[in-house]
DNA sequence: TTGACATATGAAGATATTTAGATATAATCA
DNA sequence: TGATTATATCTAAATATCTTCATATGTCAA
């Protein structure tokens, strides 16, 4: 593959490689929002939101528009949205699986 | 969503935000591979391959099995390898994005 | 056992990310 | 105009990540 390509595909990975970020991007899945509206849906300082979106914004991934004195955030790409359910997909068999090993572990010590 | 869910996933978006870990997992995607060929493969220091194929296995995506003197790596969900390709053409779709956004504003700048 | 080989781990310095607080900008309203 | 509101940017401290070098571990063969 392209270096320079997969240098942008490590940054995208990147800018989903935090939970607030996540969380952001939980709710621009329902459509394009205002920042006063993400804000209170994610918690946490303006300050550090605005610096978030500006990392999501930085990346690609969503886009801005500003209306009046608002500034709305919406997703650039649906396709995002097939990787985070992925991806939450492969979280959850990481777990299921590190619960059957556990599980395994156990019976092995009850069976001495 | 909940809380530790998220975690992990931003968790494991966090350990493929890298190019050479990209490059391990495009190496691993042929099938196991021998760290031994992981190493020329991606290019690099023993030390740092091996510190980034640390950083996969904890987040749970790879798995490794020691065959001798050697450790054998491989993907532990192969949708691991669709959520790349997704995240490859976002990256494609966004250059494309902005090319258009270039040759929009080189034209306009034309038209005076 | 000794030596060689494959891989992992530890430590340290350089760099990047995260967070909060303070301040700046820009639009609206009285 | 001046005040208010929404958002962004700057700054600095805390923390995390990346890279390299040095060293440790484990396996095999002589």
């Amino acid at each position: 593959m392209n270096k320079a390509i997969q240098e942008r595909t490590a940054a995208i990975f990147r800018a989903l490689a935090h939970p607030l970020r996540l969380q952001i991007m939980e709710t621009l899945r329902r459509g394009p929002c205002c920042v006063c509206k993400i804000i209170p849906r994610v918690g946490g300082e303006q300050s550090n939101v605005s610096h978030h979106l500006a990392i999501l914004r930085k990346s690609g991934i969503v886009q801005c528009d500003k209306r009046g004195v608002e500034v709305w955030y919406a997703v650039t790409d649906a396709r995002v949205f097939e990787i985070m359910d992925l991806m939450n997909g492969c979280v959850l068999s990481n777990l299921e699986r590190s619960r059957s090993l556990l599980e395994a572990v156990r019976q092995s010590i009850d069976e001495g």
